[in-house]
DNA sequence: TAAGTTAGTGATTGAGTACTAACTTCGTTG
DNA sequence: CAACGAAGTTAGTACTCAATCACTAACTTA
Protein backbone atom coordinates (compact mmCIF):
# COMPACT_ATOMS: atom_id res chain seq x y z
CA UNK A 1 0.00 0.00 0.00
CA UNK A 2 1.46 3.24 -0.71
CA UNK A 3 2.33 5.96 1.43
CA UNK A 4 -0.81 8.03 0.58
CA UNK A 5 -3.17 5.16 0.38
CA UNK A 6 -2.06 4.27 4.29
CA UNK A 7 -2.05 8.33 5.40
CA UNK A 8 -5.92 7.98 4.39
CA UNK A 9 -6.67 4.76 5.87
CA UNK A 10 -4.83 6.56 8.99
CA UNK A 11 -6.75 9.26 8.99
CA UNK A 12 -10.19 7.54 8.63
CA UNK A 13 -9.26 5.32 11.47
CA UNK A 14 -8.19 8.54 13.28
CA UNK A 15 -11.42 9.63 13.08
CA UNK A 16 -12.94 7.03 14.72
CA UNK A 17 -10.30 6.99 18.00
CA UNK A 18 -10.32 10.62 18.83
CA UNK A 19 -14.39 11.16 18.03
CA UNK A 20 -13.95 8.26 21.24
CA UNK A 21 -12.08 10.35 23.22
CA UNK A 22 -10.87 13.54 21.75
CA UNK A 23 -7.20 14.50 21.49
CA UNK A 24 -5.80 13.64 24.99
CA UNK A 25 -8.06 10.74 25.61
CA UNK A 26 -6.28 9.05 22.28
CA UNK A 27 -3.52 7.12 22.21
CA UNK A 28 -1.53 7.05 18.79
CA UNK A 29 -1.58 3.23 19.34
CA UNK A 30 -4.56 2.90 19.57
CA UNK A 31 -4.90 4.42 15.95
CA UNK A 32 -2.02 1.87 14.76
CA UNK A 33 -4.02 -0.55 15.77
CA UNK A 34 -7.06 0.06 14.12
CA UNK A 35 -5.45 0.61 10.87
CA UNK A 36 -3.50 -2.60 11.43
CA UNK A 37 0.40 -0.77 11.31
CA UNK A 38 2.46 -0.46 14.11
CA UNK A 39 2.45 2.30 16.17
CA UNK A 40 5.96 4.47 15.26
CA UNK A 41 4.86 3.87 11.36
CA UNK A 42 2.41 6.53 12.11
CA UNK A 43 5.09 9.11 13.12
CA UNK A 44 6.54 8.78 9.44
CA UNK A 45 2.60 9.56 8.27
CA UNK A 46 2.20 12.42 10.27
CA UNK A 47 5.09 14.63 11.76
CA UNK A 48 2.78 13.84 15.41
CA UNK A 49 -0.18 13.51 17.09
CA UNK A 50 -1.24 16.97 17.12
CA UNK A 51 -1.20 17.16 12.82
CA UNK A 52 -3.05 13.85 12.39
CA UNK A 53 -5.23 15.45 14.88
CA UNK A 54 -5.75 18.51 12.26
CA UNK A 55 -6.04 16.27 9.42
CA UNK A 56 -9.08 14.23 10.77
CA UNK A 57 -10.31 17.91 12.18
CA UNK A 58 -9.74 19.25 8.08
CA UNK A 59 -11.49 15.83 6.92
CA UNK A 60 -14.23 16.01 9.12
CA UNK A 61 -14.97 19.65 8.03
CA UNK A 62 -14.83 19.14 4.30
CA UNK A 63 -17.14 15.91 4.93
CA UNK A 64 -19.73 17.80 6.77
CA UNK A 65 -19.72 20.37 3.81
CA UNK A 66 -19.81 17.71 1.20
CA UNK A 67 -22.65 16.32 3.03
CA UNK A 68 -25.15 19.43 3.19
CA UNK A 69 -24.23 19.99 -0.21
CA UNK A 70 -25.09 16.56 -1.40
CA UNK A 71 -28.27 16.99 0.50
CA UNK A 72 -29.71 20.36 -1.23
CA UNK A 73 -28.31 19.19 -4.42
CA UNK A 74 -31.15 21.06 -6.90
CA UNK A 75 -33.08 22.41 -4.21
CA UNK A 76 -33.93 25.59 -2.69
CA UNK A 77 -35.65 27.53 -0.09
CA UNK A 78 -37.51 25.54 2.22
CA UNK A 79 -37.12 22.15 0.41
CA UNK A 80 -33.39 22.89 0.85
CA UNK A 81 -34.03 23.96 4.48
CA UNK A 82 -35.76 20.51 4.94
CA UNK A 83 -33.06 18.20 2.93
CA UNK A 84 -29.98 19.75 5.14
CA UNK A 85 -31.94 18.95 8.00
CA UNK A 86 -33.07 15.72 7.60
CA UNK A 87 -29.92 14.81 6.26
CA UNK A 88 -28.28 16.16 8.85
CA UNK A 89 -30.43 14.38 11.38
CA UNK A 90 -30.07 10.88 9.61
CA UNK A 91 -26.30 11.02 10.12
CA UNK A 92 -25.93 11.66 13.59
CA UNK A 93 -28.09 9.31 14.66
CA UNK A 94 -26.92 6.90 12.64
CA UNK A 95 -23.12 7.74 12.76
CA UNK A 96 -23.13 9.28 17.00
CA UNK A 97 -19.75 9.25 16.50
CA UNK A 98 -19.47 12.30 13.95
CA UNK A 99 -21.58 13.89 16.58
CA UNK A 100 -18.82 12.96 18.96
CA UNK A 101 -15.61 13.85 16.57
CA UNK A 102 -17.19 17.63 16.09
CA UNK A 103 -17.58 18.28 19.35
CA UNK A 104 -13.90 17.19 20.50
CA UNK A 105 -13.03 19.33 17.30
CA UNK A 106 -15.13 22.52 18.74
CA UNK A 107 -13.66 21.83 22.16
CA UNK A 108 -10.10 21.52 21.20
CA UNK A 109 -10.01 24.61 19.34
CA UNK A 110 -11.07 26.93 21.75
CA UNK A 111 -8.50 24.90 23.68
CA UNK A 112 -6.13 26.20 21.41
CA UNK A 113 -6.59 29.52 20.41
CA UNK A 114 -6.91 30.22 24.14
CA UNK A 115 -3.79 29.05 24.77
CA UNK A 116 -2.34 31.26 21.75
CA UNK A 117 -2.27 27.99 19.40
CA UNK A 118 -4.08 30.03 16.55
CA UNK A 119 -2.94 27.28 13.39
CA UNK A 120 -5.95 24.84 14.51
CA UNK A 121 -8.55 27.68 15.00
CA UNK A 122 -7.45 29.36 11.42
CA UNK A 123 -8.24 26.17 9.77
CA UNK A 124 -11.22 25.44 12.04
CA UNK A 125 -12.68 28.80 11.01
CA UNK A 126 -11.88 28.19 7.23
CA UNK A 127 -13.84 25.22 7.13
CA UNK A 128 -16.63 26.62 9.58
CA UNK A 129 -17.10 29.39 6.45
CA UNK A 130 -17.44 27.03 3.86
CA UNK A 131 -19.61 25.39 5.99
CA UNK A 132 -21.76 28.45 6.26
CA UNK A 133 -21.78 29.55 2.74
CA UNK A 134 -22.59 25.93 1.73
CA UNK A 135 -25.46 26.04 3.46
CA UNK A 136 -26.29 30.05 2.61
CA UNK A 137 -26.84 29.67 -1.13
CA UNK A 138 -29.49 26.97 -1.31
CA UNK A 139 -31.22 29.08 1.29
CA UNK A 140 -31.63 31.81 -0.87
CA UNK A 141 -28.57 34.04 0.74
CA UNK A 142 -30.75 34.83 3.42
CA UNK A 143 -28.64 35.38 6.30
CA UNK A 144 -31.12 35.41 9.03
CA UNK A 145 -31.95 32.02 8.20
CA UNK A 146 -28.73 30.63 8.08
CA UNK A 147 -27.66 31.69 11.22
CA UNK A 148 -31.06 30.15 12.47
CA UNK A 149 -30.26 26.64 10.99
CA UNK A 150 -26.81 26.61 12.29
CA UNK A 151 -27.99 27.91 15.93
CA UNK A 152 -30.66 24.97 15.84
CA UNK A 153 -28.07 22.44 14.39
CA UNK A 154 -26.07 23.41 17.92
CA UNK A 155 -28.39 22.62 19.98
CA UNK A 156 -29.46 19.38 18.30
CA UNK A 157 -25.62 18.47 18.94
CA UNK A 158 -25.53 19.73 22.51
CA UNK A 159 -29.19 17.75 23.20
CA UNK A 160 -27.78 14.69 21.30
CA UNK A 161 -24.94 14.60 23.23
CA UNK A 162 -26.52 14.88 26.34
CA UNK A 163 -28.03 11.91 25.43
CA UNK A 164 -31.77 13.49 25.94
CA UNK A 165 -34.41 10.86 24.28
CA UNK A 166 -36.45 11.15 21.19
CA UNK A 167 -39.72 12.31 22.43
CA UNK A 168 -38.25 14.12 25.59
CA UNK A 169 -40.17 17.56 26.24
CA UNK A 170 -36.40 19.28 25.49
CA UNK A 171 -36.79 18.64 21.93
CA UNK A 172 -40.50 19.74 21.85
CA UNK A 173 -39.69 23.39 20.44
CA UNK A 174 -36.93 21.98 17.52
CA UNK A 175 -40.15 20.20 16.12
CA UNK A 176 -42.40 23.00 15.16
CA UNK A 177 -39.70 26.27 15.47
CA UNK A 178 -36.91 24.83 13.49
CA UNK A 179 -38.85 22.17 11.25
CA UNK A 180 -35.85 20.14 12.42
CA UNK A 181 -35.95 16.84 12.98
CA UNK A 182 -40.05 15.99 12.96
CA UNK A 183 -39.90 12.23 12.74
CA UNK A 184 -36.34 11.62 12.81
CA UNK A 185 -35.86 13.35 15.78
CA UNK A 186 -34.17 9.77 18.12
CA UNK A 187 -31.55 9.61 20.87
CA UNK A 188 -28.09 9.57 20.07
CA UNK A 189 -26.00 7.32 22.56
CA UNK A 190 -28.13 6.89 25.44
CA UNK A 191 -31.51 5.50 25.89
CA UNK A 192 -34.79 5.72 27.58
CA UNK A 193 -34.66 7.64 31.05
CA UNK A 194 -37.82 9.69 30.34
CA UNK A 195 -37.55 12.53 32.61
CA UNK A 196 -34.03 12.47 34.44
CA UNK A 197 -35.39 14.41 37.37
CA UNK B 1 -8.75 24.66 56.92
CA UNK B 2 -11.98 21.37 57.32
CA UNK B 3 -12.47 18.95 54.58
CA UNK B 4 -15.62 20.93 53.46
CA UNK B 5 -14.21 23.82 53.08
CA UNK B 6 -11.09 21.91 51.14
CA UNK B 7 -13.47 20.05 48.71
CA UNK B 8 -15.18 23.66 48.01
CA UNK B 9 -11.62 25.13 47.32
CA UNK B 10 -10.52 21.88 45.28
CA UNK B 11 -13.68 22.89 43.24
CA UNK B 12 -13.22 25.60 42.45
CA UNK B 13 -9.33 25.15 41.46
CA UNK B 14 -10.75 21.94 39.37
CA UNK B 15 -13.00 24.35 37.58
CA UNK B 16 -9.78 26.50 36.67
CA UNK B 17 -8.08 23.41 35.20
CA UNK B 18 -10.41 21.37 33.51
CA UNK B 19 -11.76 24.72 31.97
CA UNK B 20 -7.86 24.55 29.84
CA UNK B 21 -7.35 20.90 29.19
CA UNK B 22 -10.91 18.94 29.73
CA UNK B 23 -10.89 15.68 31.55
CA UNK B 24 -7.95 13.75 29.87
CA UNK B 25 -5.93 17.05 29.64
CA UNK B 26 -5.67 18.07 33.15
CA UNK B 27 -3.67 16.10 35.67
CA UNK B 28 -4.56 15.85 39.56
CA UNK B 29 -1.04 16.78 39.93
CA UNK B 30 -2.49 20.43 38.29
CA UNK B 31 -5.47 21.10 40.26
CA UNK B 32 -4.02 19.76 43.80
CA UNK B 33 -0.87 22.55 43.32
CA UNK B 34 -3.34 24.91 42.36
CA UNK B 35 -5.20 24.49 45.48
CA UNK B 36 -1.87 24.65 47.55
CA UNK B 37 -2.24 20.97 48.75
CA UNK B 38 -0.59 17.23 48.12
CA UNK B 39 -1.96 15.64 45.31
CA UNK B 40 -2.46 12.51 47.66
CA UNK B 41 -4.84 14.49 49.27
CA UNK B 42 -7.18 15.21 47.12
CA UNK B 43 -8.27 11.38 46.57
CA UNK B 44 -9.18 11.71 50.37
CA UNK B 45 -11.67 14.16 49.43
CA UNK B 46 -12.83 12.65 46.17
CA UNK B 47 -13.02 8.94 45.64
CA UNK B 48 -11.46 9.67 41.96
CA UNK B 49 -10.79 12.27 39.73
CA UNK B 50 -13.70 11.20 37.77
CA UNK B 51 -15.82 11.75 40.82
CA UNK B 52 -14.14 15.40 40.94
CA UNK B 53 -14.79 16.29 37.00
CA UNK B 54 -18.56 15.21 38.23
CA UNK B 55 -18.68 17.51 40.87
CA UNK B 56 -17.30 20.12 38.68
CA UNK B 57 -19.87 19.74 36.47
CA UNK B 58 -22.74 19.72 38.50
CA UNK B 59 -21.36 23.09 40.13
CA UNK B 60 -21.04 24.71 36.78
CA UNK B 61 -24.91 24.19 35.67
CA UNK B 62 -25.83 25.49 39.36
CA UNK B 63 -23.77 28.46 38.92
CA UNK B 64 -25.18 28.77 34.94
CA UNK B 65 -28.68 28.63 36.64
CA UNK B 66 -28.37 31.22 39.41
CA UNK B 67 -26.84 33.46 36.47
CA UNK B 68 -29.73 33.82 34.65
CA UNK B 69 -32.18 33.53 37.55
CA UNK B 70 -30.50 36.81 39.05
CA UNK B 71 -30.54 38.34 35.18
CA UNK B 72 -33.81 38.16 34.89
CA UNK B 73 -35.43 38.44 38.37
CA UNK B 74 -38.37 40.68 37.79
CA UNK B 75 -38.37 41.22 34.50
CA UNK B 76 -40.64 38.89 32.09
CA UNK B 77 -40.86 38.37 28.14
CA UNK B 78 -38.14 41.11 25.90
CA UNK B 79 -36.82 42.23 28.99
CA UNK B 80 -35.95 39.17 30.47
CA UNK B 81 -34.66 38.00 27.43
CA UNK B 82 -32.79 40.67 26.66
CA UNK B 83 -31.21 40.95 30.07
CA UNK B 84 -30.31 37.34 30.63
CA UNK B 85 -28.66 37.12 26.39
CA UNK B 86 -26.50 40.23 28.08
CA UNK B 87 -25.54 38.92 31.29
CA UNK B 88 -24.45 35.58 29.59
CA UNK B 89 -23.09 37.34 26.75
CA UNK B 90 -21.09 39.31 29.60
CA UNK B 91 -20.18 36.35 31.25
CA UNK B 92 -18.46 33.87 28.30
CA UNK B 93 -16.48 37.33 27.31
CA UNK B 94 -15.22 38.35 30.42
CA UNK B 95 -14.40 34.91 31.64
CA UNK B 96 -13.86 32.90 28.55
CA UNK B 97 -12.62 29.68 31.02
CA UNK B 98 -16.10 29.30 31.77
CA UNK B 99 -17.39 28.79 27.92
CA UNK B 100 -14.38 26.42 27.75
CA UNK B 101 -15.72 24.69 30.68
CA UNK B 102 -19.08 24.47 29.20
CA UNK B 103 -17.72 22.70 26.09
CA UNK B 104 -15.46 20.27 28.11
CA UNK B 105 -18.59 19.42 30.01
CA UNK B 106 -20.84 18.49 26.44
CA UNK B 107 -17.74 16.48 24.92
CA UNK B 108 -17.32 14.58 27.91
CA UNK B 109 -21.01 14.09 28.92
CA UNK B 110 -21.32 12.73 25.52
CA UNK B 111 -18.76 10.63 25.69
CA UNK B 112 -19.36 8.76 28.84
CA UNK B 113 -23.02 8.19 27.98
CA UNK B 114 -21.80 6.53 24.74
CA UNK B 115 -19.43 4.58 26.28
CA UNK B 116 -22.51 3.18 28.46
CA UNK B 117 -22.00 5.40 31.42
CA UNK B 118 -24.52 6.97 32.40
CA UNK B 119 -24.57 8.29 35.97
CA UNK B 120 -22.56 11.64 34.14
CA UNK B 121 -25.90 12.09 31.71
CA UNK B 122 -28.18 11.83 34.42
CA UNK B 123 -26.68 14.23 36.42
CA UNK B 124 -26.19 16.47 33.31
CA UNK B 125 -29.59 15.97 31.79
CA UNK B 126 -31.05 17.03 35.44
CA UNK B 127 -29.28 20.06 35.24
CA UNK B 128 -30.05 21.15 31.62
CA UNK B 129 -33.40 20.83 32.57
CA UNK B 130 -33.11 23.07 35.53
CA UNK B 131 -31.69 25.61 32.98
CA UNK B 132 -34.41 24.96 30.54
CA UNK B 133 -37.13 26.12 33.09
CA UNK B 134 -35.03 28.93 34.74
CA UNK B 135 -35.04 30.23 31.40
CA UNK B 136 -38.30 28.89 30.32
CA UNK B 137 -40.47 30.86 33.13
CA UNK B 138 -38.97 34.52 32.46
CA UNK B 139 -39.94 34.10 28.75
CA UNK B 140 -44.13 33.66 29.35
CA UNK B 141 -43.48 30.04 29.30
CA UNK B 142 -43.03 29.88 25.42
CA UNK B 143 -41.65 26.29 24.29
CA UNK B 144 -40.54 27.67 20.88
CA UNK B 145 -38.78 31.09 22.56
CA UNK B 146 -37.35 29.00 25.29
CA UNK B 147 -35.51 26.57 22.72
CA UNK B 148 -34.30 29.66 20.01
CA UNK B 149 -33.21 31.74 23.48
CA UNK B 150 -31.03 27.83 24.19
CA UNK B 151 -30.50 27.52 20.44
CA UNK B 152 -28.63 30.55 19.73
CA UNK B 153 -26.69 30.31 22.87
CA UNK B 154 -24.79 26.99 21.42
CA UNK B 155 -24.42 28.70 18.39
CA UNK B 156 -22.74 31.78 20.50
CA UNK B 157 -20.52 29.18 22.12
CA UNK B 158 -19.60 27.55 19.03
CA UNK B 159 -18.43 30.81 17.37
CA UNK B 160 -17.27 32.29 20.35
CA UNK B 161 -14.84 28.71 20.92
CA UNK B 162 -13.86 29.06 17.66
CA UNK B 163 -12.30 32.30 17.95
CA UNK B 164 -13.89 34.09 15.75
CA UNK B 165 -13.42 38.28 16.29
CA UNK B 166 -16.14 40.55 16.93
CA UNK B 167 -17.57 41.95 13.71
CA UNK B 168 -16.55 39.05 11.71
CA UNK B 169 -19.81 38.05 9.34
CA UNK B 170 -20.23 35.46 11.53
CA UNK B 171 -21.94 36.97 13.86
CA UNK B 172 -24.21 39.39 11.51
CA UNK B 173 -27.38 37.26 11.98
CA UNK B 174 -26.86 36.98 15.88
CA UNK B 175 -27.41 40.63 16.16
CA UNK B 176 -31.01 40.84 14.20
CA UNK B 177 -32.92 37.85 15.01
CA UNK B 178 -31.38 36.26 17.86
CA UNK B 179 -31.65 40.01 19.24
CA UNK B 180 -28.55 39.07 21.03
CA UNK B 181 -25.15 40.24 21.49
CA UNK B 182 -25.70 43.75 19.97
CA UNK B 183 -22.77 45.59 21.16
CA UNK B 184 -21.54 43.30 23.76
CA UNK B 185 -20.72 40.44 20.76
CA UNK B 186 -17.02 40.04 21.06
CA UNK B 187 -14.25 37.33 20.45
CA UNK B 188 -13.38 35.02 22.93
CA UNK B 189 -9.96 33.84 23.28
CA UNK B 190 -8.85 35.01 19.72
CA UNK B 191 -7.69 38.01 18.64
CA UNK B 192 -8.14 39.94 14.71
CA UNK B 193 -8.09 37.85 11.76
CA UNK B 194 -10.72 39.20 9.39
CA UNK B 195 -11.82 36.62 7.14
CA UNK B 196 -9.71 33.24 7.97
CA UNK B 197 -9.70 32.30 4.78
C1' DT C 1 -3.22 12.52 80.42
C1' DA C 2 -4.93 8.72 77.59
C1' DA C 3 -7.69 7.61 73.55
C1' DG C 4 -9.28 8.81 69.36
C1' DT C 5 -10.09 11.77 65.30
C1' DT C 6 -8.99 14.93 61.53
C1' DA C 7 -6.05 17.25 58.14
C1' DG C 8 -2.32 16.48 55.60
C1' DT C 9 2.47 14.68 53.50
C1' DG C 10 6.41 11.97 51.10
C1' DA C 11 7.64 8.13 48.69
C1' DT C 12 6.44 5.06 45.40
C1' DT C 13 4.30 2.13 41.87
C1' DG C 14 2.81 0.34 37.71
C1' DA C 15 0.77 1.43 33.70
C1' DG C 16 0.74 4.21 29.75
C1' DT C 17 2.63 8.09 26.73
C1' DA C 18 4.67 10.35 22.36
C1' DC C 19 8.36 9.92 19.85
C1' DT C 20 13.28 8.15 17.98
C1' DA C 21 16.74 5.20 15.89
C1' DA C 22 18.17 1.45 13.70
C1' DC C 23 16.98 -2.43 11.27
C1' DT C 24 14.33 -5.52 7.64
C1' DT C 25 11.69 -6.74 3.71
C1' DC C 26 10.64 -6.42 -1.05
C1' DG C 27 9.30 -4.85 -5.63
C1' DT C 28 11.39 -2.08 -9.37
C1' DT C 29 14.89 -0.82 -12.49
C1' DG C 30 19.70 -0.02 -14.57
C1' DC D 1 21.98 -9.71 -10.60
C1' DA D 2 22.85 -5.87 -7.77
C1' DA D 3 21.60 -1.50 -6.10
C1' DC D 4 18.00 1.38 -4.48
C1' DG D 5 14.22 3.38 -2.42
C1' DA D 6 9.96 2.97 -0.24
C1' DA D 7 7.03 0.50 3.23
C1' DG D 8 7.14 -1.13 7.53
C1' DT D 9 9.07 -3.32 11.97
C1' DT D 10 11.40 -4.12 16.67
C1' DA D 11 13.46 -2.25 20.46
C1' DG D 12 13.93 1.36 23.31
C1' DT D 13 13.97 6.20 25.76
C1' DA D 14 12.41 9.67 28.68
C1' DC D 15 8.46 11.03 30.74
C1' DT D 16 3.70 11.64 32.86
C1' DC D 17 -0.18 10.02 35.24
C1' DA D 18 -3.73 8.35 38.80
C1' DA D 19 -3.78 6.01 42.73
C1' DT D 20 -1.93 3.68 47.15
C1' DC D 21 0.47 3.26 51.46
C1' DA D 22 2.50 4.29 55.60
C1' DC D 23 3.12 7.85 58.27
C1' DT D 24 2.75 12.46 61.41
C1' DA D 25 1.28 16.64 63.69
C1' DA D 26 -2.45 18.96 65.70
C1' DC D 27 -6.72 19.04 67.83
C1' DT D 28 -10.84 17.14 70.70
C1' DT D 29 -13.00 14.69 74.32
C1' DA D 30 -13.50 12.49 78.74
Amino acid sequence: MSAEERRESVIRAAMSEFARGGYYGTSTEAIAKRVGVSQPYLFRLFPGKKALFLAVAERCLQDMRRHFEEASEGLSGEEALKAMAESYARLITEHPERLQLQLHIYVTVAAAESAGDHEFGEMVRRGWMELWDTVHIPLGGDVEETTSFMAYGMLINALAGMGFPRGHRVWEGLNVSARIMQDDARSVGAPQDAEGA
